[in-house]
DNA sequence: AATGAATGAGCCTTCATTCAT
DNA sequence: GATGAATGAAGGCTCATTCAT
């Protein structure tokens, strides 16, 4: 659609998004755009130009985030074992949260009016993938019947609010999630 | 401590309360000093002598929501079956978040430099009661044993975000909290 | 309507008014609120407290002309001999947007969304003199009949406009003036 | 003087001149370069290159104009009657006005410092023929004597600004221009 | 010649906080 | 105690112009 970027833009437009990556490390999940391009030591336009809101920042550098999980997600949906898809879904969905505030912004928060094309496609393709392994554990009669893909998509964002919260996230990650599996599995109803 | 307000002075720091919580229920969760002033039809310097600080303004909002999730909890820690204390004392704090926005972002916040007093206490109490409720639960064998108050306490937070992210959080509320409840229970480990 | 300023909050705003007049005088007709408040020695905010937006300043500022020329159109309404009336209200608005540049924008302008009271209140008083003055003089049958309220003030402000964009604006103003009356005087047609 | 111009050259400079005129057709008179270029489908240094200033640009399309209307001027300069002469030549200084927005900027403005060749001439021939229509005028007693060829220029721009602010300014052209025509007679003196 | 990425000054506006009245 | 005017740092964004490709 648009033609591919020279040389030089890309290789800013990389630099841009490299020390945004780096602003979200450091926990400024505020990221004004004057404040990336001084860091980057480009000008404010040039920060405009590639990403002309802070939405559209935050969703390019969710993007690998966003590649990454899809593989996941698709590949858990053709595990044997349909409840096995489902922790393994989960697990990824939690950990790129977990490893990436800008994912976290995009996956927590309703689909926006312009999206980038890419993010729109990374969504509808999780969210299928969520469906099939949400639907393949529910007639193996591991997974709750009331819940939805959903359901699913916000409890594990739920979760990983839950770890957001804590001291150390990682080292309580495994409970979490084990609970969280614990609670929708099936059995119990 | 501080003397008692004088008439004028309490009438009016209950009036800035009042239009504060209008405004966070009407989901201004901004809650700017000065449009809290304005819409109270007050000074600001009015606002800032009761509430040097956004923050001190939110405790207070959340005062009486923490007042009764207090008493609540502490029923709680008396329950006849140790299980239902955790059940009730678990769907306090939640109702409480779904409730209350200023109420939410002190319980999932660390504890202020320079809270108030109030702030403090109830924390305290609310943590007392909430240490009695696990230890009964977890010695009755209901309650995972690998869970701290701490980890309840975020999950709950979890699962109030998982809430808040969602269409309609009261809709919602019993499948999540059912969700909840079981992930934590004992019986599956 | 609104409380009577404080006094030093009224000093404030004249020294804001007085500097964005010699700005304008200066021929800078932006007149762009940062600017105004540097030259005035006052933060911004305090120019947007007074002037919400430049086009508020620019109202206020041409108050002072409107209020003059309500005065002399109403007068002209009530000339003896109709045609003088004519006479002494174009050369009045003709004047008024020689000296006062604010003032030729408001008048050149269709009436803004949200003015102030007073401008509205100006203009339609303005009107009404003009009509006044038009009708009797048509009546009289010095004016050309084919001309509205609204032909007559768009005449001027183009003459105005003619005189503007010379260089020696005042000397011309009578010849000028001479032509618009020859032309929209009866005895012609 | 300058070389002429590479076939493609002229076939860009061609278009970014159309699209040029289409936006200020369109109302947009900040007529942006950047803007330009964009809309041209051109990259702005093109642009640049054909027209390294707005004005330049402005003058460029003001040419077919100009250069339409000095025919016109030199025609009405040989009117047996002198006075339809000045009808004439006003009359299509008054539509050039209502016509092309680009003219209207460069005819209503001091001649530029380093504008174009084409332009200064133009404005010559124009002059020159405006200077004999109207001397022949006043010669033959039917035009104000007190009149130059300066003030006739911007009478016309000044009714081309009352049309201009008006609503409907077609409509009210021919009344308008008969005002001024009749402003300037000289019988009325 | 053409391209269009980069620049960065600079305007607009908001808002937390102070302090004279 | 209450008031609300004043402050000015700070962030958002645009756009004319340059220059490497």
């Amino acid at each position: 659609m648009s033609p591919p970027l020279r040389a030089d833009a890309a290789r800013n437009r990389d630099h841009v998004l490299a020390t945004a990556r780096s602003a979200m490390a450091e926990g400024d999940l505020a990221l004004q755009l004057n404040d990336i391009a001084r860091r980057a030591g480009v000008g404010v336009g040039t920060v405009y130009r590639h990403f002309p809101t802070r939405r559209a920042l935050v969703e390019a550098l969710a993007d690998s985030s966003f590649t990454t999980l899809v593989e996941e997600a698709h590949s858990a949906s053709r595990h044997d074992v349909a409840w096995t898809g489902v922790e393994v879904l989960l697990r990824a969905l939690l950990l790129a949260q977990l490893t990436d505030p800008a994912f976290t912004e995009v996956i927590s928060t309703s689909p926006d009016q312009d999206a980038a094309a890419g993010t729109t496609a990374h969504r509808e393709q999780f969210r299928a993938s969520t469906r099939t392994v949400l639907e393949r554990a529910q007639q193996a009669g591991s997974l709750r019947p009331d819940l939805t893909e959903d359901d699913l998509h916000r409890l594990v964002c739920g979760t990983a609010f839950a770890l957001r919260i804590s001291e150390n996230p990682t080292d309580r990650l495994d409970r979490y999630l084990r609970v969280l599996l614990d609670g929708i599995h099936a059995g119990r109803v």
